[in-house]
DNA sequence: ACTTAAATAGACAACTTTGTCTATTTATTT
DNA sequence: AAATAAATAGACAAAGTTGTCTATTTAAGT
């Protein structure tokens, strides 16, 4: 069963498209350097996705399939339950920096072209409720301290996370990852 | 001493631009938006500003002066250290509900933006940089129960906090920042 | 090999973008 | 009241935007 010829003509699309969204934004990167860097023609793009909204909403289904994947792979590796909690904030920190502190692709899509489609939004509350639900679980299984109540310290560790991440991508480090990723520590 | 006549157009100038950036975003907004808005001639907003990055500075300068200045006289209204602590999080609850949970201004313009010219990222780095030290100000006089370290004190309400107004905008509700300020009472 | 489907290059329309420039009107200051 | 400075309306250039359409080439299935 190989590839079909539409299939890998929608990849290169979206590889780009998540390239280009991400590094220099929805609004700044055009429907024209997409299709050049995909090397695909332009009719080809609009066979396949109806809007430059459409192709947004797309890439965004896709990244947030692929990020959600590879962080339960990431956490899945680690075998003590306490652990798992903090391999959330490593992974994060991680993707940080292979991404240059770039920040959040959804909070990006958020600021960005939240208003003009609800399918966005969606997403990105979807993406975010997720993750939030991931945490609870770890959570209810750490056997941690009880100085929080699971829900509290599923709220802490979901909210330091966002906010490292937004501090990282501001000052362009990852200290403040790390900080919060010590007092998660201190608190289970 | 009445306001000269170049400082009124300034004025309107930045009010719209204020509005609309933060509304509509930096890229969504076009300078012929600005003037029509505004109600002045192109040639004067020219006259003013080199150019619309330069309006973008001048409108995140302006922003920041006001909100840290707004932060200020709304924490100096509690008398109690401790509530100053969660005043800072009612401030950003309110401030949000007030913009309609359309997220932070400095996170959306370093995300828009913020590649373009350093003077952005700089003016973003000085207001972060400011919260954190005043929080930190805060935290040492707040007499708290030592659960954390001042310093880890300070990085966990400043990270809840960013978080907080993160997860706000995503799910339009204040629910995640009341939520963070009742983890941070029980801490403090 | 032949037919059907898909991808291509690129012209084009219609519109929007930032920034400049001119000619005119409105304030302010001495 | 005359001179100086500032704001105005709006045309304009040059480039970029999304999306459509045609004519041609390439690949796949039977």
């Amino acid at each position: 069963m190989t590839k079909q010829r539409g299939q890998v003509v929608i990849d290169k699309i979206l590889d780009t498209a998540d390239r280009l969204f991400y590094n220099q934004g929805y609004n700044s990167t055009g429907i024209n350097q997409v299709i050049e860097e995909s090397d695909i023609a332009k009719a080809s793009l609009y066979k396949h996705f109806e809007s430059k909204t459409d192709l947004m909403v797309a890439y965004l289904q896709r990244f947030h399939q692929g990020w959600f994947a590879r962080l339960e792979a990431y956490v899945a590796r680690v075998a003590d339950p306490k652990l798992k909690l903090l391999a959330v904030l490593d992974y994060h920190r991680e993707r940080q920096q292979l991404r240059e502190y770039g920040g959040c692709p959804f909070i990006k899509a958020n600021n960005e072209a939240g208003m003009s489609d609800t399918r966005i939004l969606s997403e990105i509350q979807n993406a975010k409720a997720r993750v939030k639900k991931f945490i609870g679980k770890l959570v209810a299984k750490s056997g941690h301290r009880k100085i929080l109540t699971n829900k509290e310290l599923t709220e802490t560790i979901f909210l330091m996370t966002e906010g490292g991440v937004v501090a990282a991508s501001v000052f362009k480090k990852p200290a403040d990852l790390q900080a919060a990723k010590k007092i998660i520590q201190k608190l289970i």
